[in-house]
Parts: C-alpha cells; structure tokens; sequence
DNA sequence: TCAACGTATTGACGAGCTTCGATATAGTAT
DNA sequence: ATACTATATCGAAGCTCGTCAATACGTTGA
C-alpha cells in the first residue's frame, strides 16, 4: 500500500506536507484561468452565447434584447465584455449589428477549462 | 445552399428572426450554469483545488495559507465557499483540519459546463 | 434637412464579493 | 489550570460588478 497517509507524527508548531510536493499553479496561471471561467460566470452572458450559437451569423442586439431580461445598455455592456474576451465578434449592417461566436477563441477556452478540471475530478 | 443568411429584406422596427428559433436556456438553468463556473472565478480557489488534487488527503489549512497570497481568515474563507459548493469536504484530525476534493461532484460541474460550452466552438 | 431608428457610451447607484483584524472555539502540552 | 496552537466566524472597509436612465452617435427614409 503506497502513499499511506501518516498523521500521527505531526505535532504542534509543524506543517502538514513540508516540501515542494505541494507545487501548485503560479498566481499569474490562477489568475488568467480564472478569468477564463469568470467570462462565464453570468446568466445574461451565457445565454447571449448560447442564443448565438443557434442562430449563427443572424442575431443582432435587438433580437438578444427581445429574449434577454435586462434592458438594452446591458446588452450592449455583456456583449462588449463578451467581444474584449475575444468570444463574439460582430459585423455591422445599416443600422444593426449582427453579432456571432468566434468559436476557435470558445475552442481555447473550453480547452483551458478542461485540461484544469480534468484532473481534479 | 440552405440557411442563406438573408438580411436585406430588413424594415426598420423589424425584429430579426421574429419566431421560436431563438429559444434558449431558461434564465433559471443560465443562473445555476453561471453559479457552476462561478465557484471556479478566483484564482485563490483555483490555486486552493490545485494543491488538494496534487496531495490527496494530506493538506490542512496551515499548508493552504502557507502557499496561498491571502491570510487565514481568507483562506478558512475560500474553502467555505467549496465546501457550499459540494466541490471540496474536509475531516477533522484533532487541531488540524484536512480538506480534499469531492471527486464526483467536480466530475459533475465538468460535465455540466462541457456539455454547454462543446455546441458553442 | 429632419425625424425616427438601432446601438454604444456615460455616469451614477446599489449589491455583492474579497480581504483582514479581532475574536471565538476547541484541541494539545506542560 | 494555563499557555499555546489550528481553524472558524464576525464585522467592517474597500472594491468590483451589474444595471439602467440619459445621452451620444451613426444610419435610414421621407
């Protein structure tokens, strides 16, 4: 039986795992990673990218307003935070501006996500 | 050619794609989604899963705090937080506590936001 | 030119998150 | 008992995020 873990020696005053065994990410790693996920972590966002990833090439602002429970000026801030994540792009037509996924930048994203999760569990 | 994307044929005060065809999450599954990359939006409970996948079973908080950017209160902090989650349990061993990962619950987040993110790119 | 329209930006407000000092709780050693 | 230790909780301060009314900008159609 290998890796047997061996509390009873500890005493006071001495810390658990001692060495580099506990080498974990670099804080700048952490940090990028969890902006990977944050990009996420809102409803509106996701179901801006989930409505765009239906309709490929055909949505514009107005339609995203229509389904979405918030006013226009939201919209348009998630979509910019969406757009400066390099997760949508848009294409600007008369008056509308037609918003789609830039599905390799998603590619990246959900690669990083797994390869961190993937492990873990 | 199928699905043409056909935009020239827009009137003002005319909504895009008018139909069902923009149906999308529900904002109640959009919310629990969110809440699912949420709980990974930090890099402290990044780093924090990190260690406790490295050394299963063997970590307790003094070892977090020690490797972590952030003080005790902090950290006892962070891993309440997962503890909520589901993601992380601990045992108590007398002073020291020492946490590890609920394998199957981060098993069941990946899932979860893989099967969202694998139609999007 | 002028009014109506779709979208982006600004500015302000409120809510929630992160952090940490102080303190509480509970186990250990003398 | 007493002093010390490891961890959790509390409370407050600072900061970030989400939201929207108001406004700006550029386009369209009359």
């Amino acid at each position: 039986m290998t890796n047997t873990i061996d509390r009873e020696e500890r005493t006071l005053g001495t810390r658990c795992c001692g060495d580099t065994s506990l080498a974990h990410m670099t804080p700048a790693a952490a940090q990028e990673l969890s902006d990977d996920f944050l990009i996420f972590g809102h409803p509106v966002r996701l179901q801006i990218l989930d409505m765009l990833g239906r309709n490929r090439g055909q949505v514009c602002v107005c339609d995203l307003e229509a389904a979405l429970p918030v006013k226009q000026p939201t919209v348009s801030h998630h979509l910019k935070l969406l757009r400066e994540a390099g997760l949508i792009d848009c294409e600007r037509q008369g008056l509308w501006a037609y918003y789609f996924i830039n599905q390799a930048a998603v590619a990246r994203r959900r690669a990083a996500i797994t390869e961190y999760l993937q492990p873990l569990g």
